[in-house]
RNA sequence: GCGGAUGUGGUGGAAUGGUAGACACGCUAGCCUUAGGAGCUAGUGGGGGAAACCCCGUGAAGGUUCAAGUCCUUUCAUCCGCACCA
């Protein structure tokens, strides 16, 4: 064909997302006359190395789901923005000399071109920055409501220190000892530090879970996280000193023969007996200087010392030595044990190296002593000994949790003030709402300081204020907020992010609210998904917001390794950029190359080849595109085209524009692009095509090609929009309707039936759809080759499934 | 140790308890062409056979069932998260 148009994708692909842009094409409106779907993805950190190829996975999935449900006339909210407060910003800043403000804004600018250049149907108008002073200036205010409510406080505690990046951290960011980010060692630091208490929502963390769709993986995840256990607390007298501890065994109290206080224990200077003092106190200087690393090296054999001290077992009036061990962590429970060595592996191993002793109390799940409570099962015992002590008044039933409180300082500049005065006559003040936001100076130097105090303390005019209280004379709060501040309510600004009265009208939250699909990174599961659930909940409790979980559905894509099969990384050289593979492919070819990869929830390795493989099927459609409006342009319309051919061809349509659909809907994303490419194997078949090309098939081959585009729309937007308008059509294809199957195209005329014999295949039989079990079984004994297999004994069963097999059983 | 997930060709993977290996990559042979990251045709789990066809085959071992990749039990391996959490 003289006129046929190649496949370019850099001709089509930025003409269009420029038209979409200037046409407002995704626009969310806020009414509620149609029904709302809200897509949520994590919205990215903007670093200096561009956007990831994990990225696009992510976005593309839920850019298909949003354009699906768009084309099916639902109100679609699928918004983007940035995370743009952290330390990587700071340490360019610092390096390079120049105002984290502007390093931002350049790596914002490339995210954001990187973004449009794969054509993300995101509603660019609701974009937030998280370090727009309008932003958190409401990041502030939730942050004022939660101290109102005595849920931020401040503490002095041993906070996990990295002396490299100069800050405090999170729990969450330590991992095996070290800071995760940088992998320094992480030490213990004094500090007085801002709190959250993330703690009082522990339960209801866990529970609500139940009211949520979330993958299994990250919702148990999310309760090993917070790690709730039941048990007692037994109180104990040790020369008139009350020592608790925890236990999820009061069942085994009869077996405990020792206590064990860490050696942090407010107790272990008050009970050491004169002759241990000098012990004690070298082992405990010992433990304070041992970093945390040192403390979790595996297989570390049990040290500890006995205090000179003893308590008595209230079930067998035995004494109990007690002793004080680094294996008994401080911050957990009551930070002492009680000591059970044969049924507990670490104390039993404590109790082998000290030689003390070891006392079975269950055999086969049954107490074999202890008078009251012999014969009973663990379970029990576990009830009843704890009523016993209950009833003596030295044990309670009791919860543990092994979530901590969220420490929320950081000693940084590039991060949120925390809106609060110190003045030396009313304490602490917070900042009135209307002063928000409590915005950051500009500096001229951003380095951390060697005291542990953020950069902002060295700027008087800034630190020094007047108390909002006493008119007096204050100093700022120099602390700034953690980068997971912003990212716990982003998705609530999206519903009104121009909003300067409230952070964003109830009415419309109401609307929009819950988000119905929030997809992610598995790394944020512990850490954002948390306290933004956290912060969510104290907002439900406020009256803030409309329900008491953020996120009807949690999904998490699998992450993509280099091609090497290893994790992307820069000292490898393995990493991808979706620019370099835009340039060469097209976006229509990436993202449908990452859909086709393997299943959204699993990790799967880059590989040039199948990126290849999926380009070589977009060109295929769009020659195959090219014939079909061709034959549509220069034919007559046929009127009456229904014969065998078109049935078949309209059939093939049907059930593929059924799987796509469904495929969408349940996020089988390579299984939908498996059931494209077949439909396009059978419309190429040379069969086919030379058909469907014939003028007198003209009417076939327009709602044929209009079907595909349609169907191709949600992955494939650019193509798509292009072959619409060569089809003639003037509005957009991604708000054209989204084609319904036909039932009665889907069903077959002609099935195949398989016949086995005792469970083998024998034959396979093409029969009517509606023919009857009998009609099944004498077409299947008929069959030359089956029957062989039935003479050789006799037939004891036949099982029919209509539509399906008939299965003889033959003895 | 605890929790979760996963084991299917050379590779990524597909299969409401009902034809294992769809779709794709790679490979083989042939064709075509202004030689390309192009297109077309045929083949491609293992074994036997000229063929028809037969046997074996979803980490391993048992079991349930007319029928098991799928359900149950045991077990092994890999990956992820947590981990001296009492």
């Amino acid at each position: 064909m003289a006129d046929m148009k190649p496949y370019k994708p850099s001709d089509i692909e930025a003409k269009w997302q420029q038209t979409w842009d200037e046409t407002k094409l995704y626009r969310a409106v806020d009414d509620d006359s149609r029904q709302k779907y809200y897509y949520l993805v994590e919205f990215p950190y903007p670093s200096g190395d561009g956007l990831h190829v994990g990225h696009v996975r992510s976005y593309t999935a839920l850019d298909i789901m949003a354009r699906h449900k768009r084309m099916q006339g639902f109100n679609v909210l699928y918004p983007m923005g940035f995370d743009a407060f952290g330390l990587p910003t700071e340490n360019y800043a610092i390096k390079h000399k120049i105002a984290p403000q502007l390093a931002t804004s350049k790596n914002v600018a490339n995210f954001e071109r990187q973004l449009k250049a794969l054509g993300l149907s995101f509603d660019w108008y609701r974009a937030v920055n998280t370090t727009d002073p309008e932003y958190y200036r409401w990041t502030q205010w939730i942050f004022l409501r939660l101290l109102e409510k005595g849920l931020a406080y401040q503490d002095e505690i041993a906070i996990n220190w990295c002396p490299f990046e100069k800050t405090g951290l999170a729990n969450e960011e330590v991992v095996n000892g070290r800071h995760e980010r940088c992998g320094t060692v992480v030490e213990k630091k004094l500090l007085k530090q801002w709190m959250l208490k993330i703690t009082a929502y522990a339960d209801r963390l866990i529970e609500d879970l139940k009211t949520v769709d979330y993958s299994d993986r990250i919702a148990s995840q999310q309760v090993n996280w917070v790690g709730r256990s039941e048990g007692a607390e037994i109180d104990f007298t040790v020369d008139g000193e009350k020592i608790t501890v925890y236990t999820t065994r009061p069942d085994t109290l009869p077996g405990a023969t020792f206590l064990v206080l860490a050696p942090e224990h407010k107790a272990v200077a008050k009970i050491t007996t004169k002759e241990q003092q000098a012990k004690v106190e070298e082992y405990v200087t010992a433990t304070q200087s041992e970093t945390e690393v040192g403390r979790q090296e595996a297989d570390r054999p049990k040290t500890g010392v006995w205090t000179g001290a003893y308590a008595k077992n209230p079930l067998t009036d035995e004494k109990m030595p007690v002793w004080i061990a680094d294996y008994v962590l401080a911050g957990y429970g009551t930070g002492a044990i009680m000591a059970v060595p044969a049924h507990d592996d670490r104390d039993e191993a404590f109790a082998k190296e000290f030689d003390l002793p070891i006392k079975v109390v269950l055999e086969d799940d049954v107490v074999m002593m202890a008078g009251d409570f012999k014969g009973m099962n663990s379970s029990e015992a576990k009830v009843a000994i704890t009523k016993k002590l209950e009833a003596d008044g030295i044990g309670r039933k009791a919860v543990n949790y092994k979530l901590r409180d969220w420490i929320f300082s950081r000693q940084h500049y590039w991060g949120e003030p925390i809106p609060v005065v110190h003045c030396a006559k009313d304490g602490v003040v917070p900042v009135p709402d209307d002063q928000l936001p409590v915005t950051l100076p500009k500096v001229e130097f951003y380095e951390p300081t060697e005291t542990g105090e953020s950069p902002l303390a060295a700027i008087a005019d800034w630190v020094n204020t007047t108390c909002p209280k006493c008119g007096g004379p204050a100093k700022r709060e120099t602390d700034t907020m953690p980068n997971w501040a912003g990212s716990s309510w982003y998705f609530l600004r999206y519903i009104d992010p121009h909003n300067n009265k409230v952070f964003a009208d109830p009415e419309k939250l109401k609307y929009w609210l819950q988000v119905d699909l929030y997809n992610g990174g598995m790394e944020h599961t512990t850490l954002h998904l948390l306290y933004s659930r956290f912060w969510y909940k104290f907002l439900y409790d406020e009256g803030l917001v409309p329900t008491s979980e953020p996120y009807a559905k949690r999904r998490s894509h699998g992450m993509i390794l280099g091609p090497d099969g290893r994790k992307m990384s820069k000292s490898i050289g393995n990493v991808i950029n979706p620019d370099s593979v835009v340039e060469r492919y097209g976006a229509d070819a990436l993202r449908l190359y990452e859909m086709f990869m393997g299943p959204f929830e699993d990790q799967t390795a880059w590989s040039d080849e199948r990126l290849n493989g999926v380009s070589r099927f977009l060109y295929r459609v769009w020659m195959l595109a090219q014939d079909l409006i061709a034959n549509d342009r220069q034919s007559e319309v046929v009127a009456g085209d229904a014969g065998e051919f078109a049935l078949s061809v309209d059939r093939q349509t049907h059930k593929t524009l059924k799987k796509v659909h469904h495929d969408i809907e349940s996020m089988h994303f390579n299984t939908m692009v498996s059931a494209l490419m077949e439909y396009i194997n059978f419309l190429t078949s040379a069969k086919t095509r030379s058909e469907l090309v014939k003028p007198e098939n003209a009417d076939l081959a327009r709602r044929t090609v209009r079907s595909l585009v349609l169907m191709l729309a949600p992955s494939v937007p650019h193509m798509a929009e292009e072959l619409w308008h060569q089809l003639g059509e003037a509005g957009s294809v991604h708000v054209a309707g989204w084609p319904k199957y036909d039932p009665e195209l889907v069903k077959d005329d002609l099935v195949e039936i398989i016949v086995q014999v005792n469970g083998k295949l024998r034959a396979n039989l093409v029969l009517p759809v509606d023919a009857t079990n009998d009609e099944l079984t004498e077409a299947a004994q008929a069959d030359e080759h089956v029957a062989k297999y039935l003479a050789k004994g006799e037939v004891v069963k036949t099982i029919v499934v209509p539509r399906k097999l008939v299965n003889f059983v033959v003895k």
